[in-house]
DNA sequence: CTGGTGCCCTGTCTGC
DNA sequence: TGCAGACAGGGCACCA
């Protein structure tokens, strides 16, 4: 479900309200992707920091005992803030504190909240690495995405699903920043230009920013932590129009399967 | 190293 | 109505 846009929308929902606050108690429901890693009992009485966000992960710092929860919505997580209560049949985590409950909802499971005693040692400092550069920050540039690729044949939407380069944009933002760009979601990293690289990082954060402003995009079940939907998913231009037309040309968008996902777009006006 | 595939798990929708 | 199959916003492990 939820990419760079719905994950920072989540974390902006809850996290200044539950900063300073005093963990009281964590409940588990079915297994998420991994364990969490730690004794439930040995969080209580921890106190929050303010959470932050990295690509698509959430860290939660604690202190007492020092650490974090490395947070991942995968493909149908959400998070809600709210009055505690009994876990629902797709509620698997939640973190009981002084200024209530964060709770994930994920029937897929897909999802993980594991604890780390800080960002830059294991388990988190594994799960970071290797993540491209954040789509807003300033050092990124044409020059750098082009460093990234001009080594790499596969597919530019493979590329930037993977979060090589740049990280943010899963399936549908990946597909709406190559149509922004003009770009052929088959064509090879290495075949792009510097100067197309630089057109692909600002279609990146345009589609990125547009995503933040409209509250995400909400396909099915994403909400924020106020339940709050997203309003994305009707300014897209291809993702999941197959058949339409292209608002730039009005050719009829495709629909093509890359490395087992759907990609969309437009034949006319994106170039391999 | 690299690119490709399978898999994790559940819900929803489509077509027979 | 029932049921099988495809598909879904992500990412890891493993293979050749």
């Amino acid at each position: 479900m939820p990419e760079l846009p719905e994950v920072e929308i989540t974390r902006r929902s809850f996290a200044e309200a539950l900063d300073g606050a005093t963990v009281t108690g964590v409940q588990l429901g079915k297994p998420l992707r991994w364990p969490l890693g730690v004794p439930i009992a040995s969080l209580v009485g921890a106190t929050l920091g303010l959470a932050t966000r990295r690509a698509k992960y959430l860290w939660l710092p604690m202190s007492g005992p020092d650490g974090g929860l490395l947070l991942h919505l995968g493909m149908s997580g959400s998070l809600a803030l709210g009055e505690e209560r009994m876990l629902g049949p797709h509620q698997h985590f939640a973190l009981h504190t002084s200024r209530g409950s964060l709770v994930l909802t994920d029937p897929r499971r897909f999802g993980a909240v594991v604890w780390s005693a800080g960002l830059a040692v294991d388990p988190a400092r594994k799960l970071l690495a290797g993540l491209g550069a954040e789509p807003f920050d300033p050092a990124l540039t044409g020059a750098t995405l082009r460093a990234a690729w001009r080594k790499r044949r596969t597919p530019i939407k493979q590329l930037l699903l993977a979060g090589e380069g740049v990280v943010g944009a899963g399936n549908i933002y990946a597909c709406e920043a190559l149509w922004r760009a003009g770009i052929r979601p088959s064509t090879p990293g290495a075949r792009l230009s510097e100067a197309r690289c630089e057109r692909l990082r600002l279609a990146v954060r345009e589609v990125l920013g547009q995503a933040l402003a409209l509250g995400g995009s909400t396909l099915r079940d994403f909400s924020d932590a106020h339940g709050v939907a997203g309003a994305y998913q009707t300014q897209a231009a291809v993702y999941d129009r197959e058949g339409q037309p292209c608002p730039r040309c009005a050719a009829p968008i495709q629909r093509v399967v890359q490395a087992a996902r759907s990609t969309y777009f437009c034949a006319r006006c994106q170039r391999p």
